[in-house]
DNA sequence: TATAACTTTCAAAAATGTTTGAAAGTTTAG
DNA sequence: CTAAACTTTCAAACATTTTTGAAAGTTATA
């Protein structure tokens, strides 16, 4: 296989995966061209490569930033501006659940803090706030773990985690 | 509060989050209505108390049910199909994140095992075979230990794995 | 300061995803 | 077998999301 269609086939795979993830398919191909991208690409170089717009790189390229797995990176002696993705691919994941632990389990954990404060006026209430309640536990102990796997330094998928997951 | 009110925010918060992650709001929001309902619904209860078409809940409902989240139940003397989520937040957890491993990870794994197996005539492979490779033994750990955590009979958010977590 | 080199914005167009509802299909009871 | 009671399908309408590209904005340098 060359070497030009293999990775057309790992872009084109990583962007239909990513809708799937929910995110949108070129913001997935712009991460996976970065991510074998030995150097650092321009706006204009992403353009050529994905044949897509100026206008769609600079959005979905703002976004992964955001997302904190790709980075500005300036040459000396070049006006343009160049991105690089995050190369360490533990790093990205750990970014990646920060993130959605920030936008997807915060603001549910909330909803049901606050369902959870209010006092019901029902004899009925009884199987919503025990459900509401469950969900609300679960939700709490999946966002201290994440939070311990995101702050260790270890690298828990070869480290210990994986080793007491795998053992007996 | 009252009870209505307090369950009209949690569905249609439900469905919000739906679509942050990668669901669509009417799945999502049958699925808080059967979780929240503590008898069995037929279709005709649904499309009235979400508002939705009948095709709009066969749809979905069969859908949820694909995710193994959501049962059918039949009553004696009734023509009607009646439906019911599964109650137990961990068992639903679980069976979210078997089919989530099926549908995303295993793909995924499949691609890059067949990009890394493939012999790649290009001096320059190098970067690319490291990348892709990276990922796959992470995506490799990953797996593993889903299917340690989906496997494991005890309640890994209370049991020891949280212990072991937690700890330090 | 002027201009060239670049980046950002955003309204409109295109693409994609969701919902509807009526028609077709299926099952059960009489 | 037939009618009634239900479920499923799917093409068209609608809604949302994504993409484009030209114009506006910004910055560096001559």
């Amino acid at each position: 296989m060359k070497l030009k269609e293999a990775q057309e086939k790992f872009i084109s795979a990583w962007g239909t995966f990513g809708t799937q993830w929910g995110i949108n398919r070129t913001m997935a191909q712009i991460h996976a061209l970065l991510l074998i991208s030995e150097k650092s690409l321009s706006a204009e170089d992403i353009m050529k490569e994905l044949n897509i717009s100026r206008g769609n790189v600079n959005m979905n390229v703002r976004e992964l930033m955001l997302w904190g797995i790709v980075h500005k990176v300036l040459k000396f002696g070049e006006r343009k501006e160049f991105f690089t993705a995050e190369k360490d691919i533990y790093k990205t994941a750990i970014q990646i659940m920060k993130e959605r632990r920030k936008r997807e389990l915060v603001p549910v954990l909330n909803l049901l803090s606050e369902l959870g404060s209010e006092k019901i006026e029902d004899d009925n209430a009884n199987h919503f706030q025990k459900v509401t309640g469950d969900i609300y536990s679960f939700g709490e102990s999946t966002n201290k773990m994440l939070d311990k796997m995101v702050k260790t330094d270890e690298h828990w998928f070869t480290g210990p985690l994986m080793k007491f997951l795998v053992k007996k």
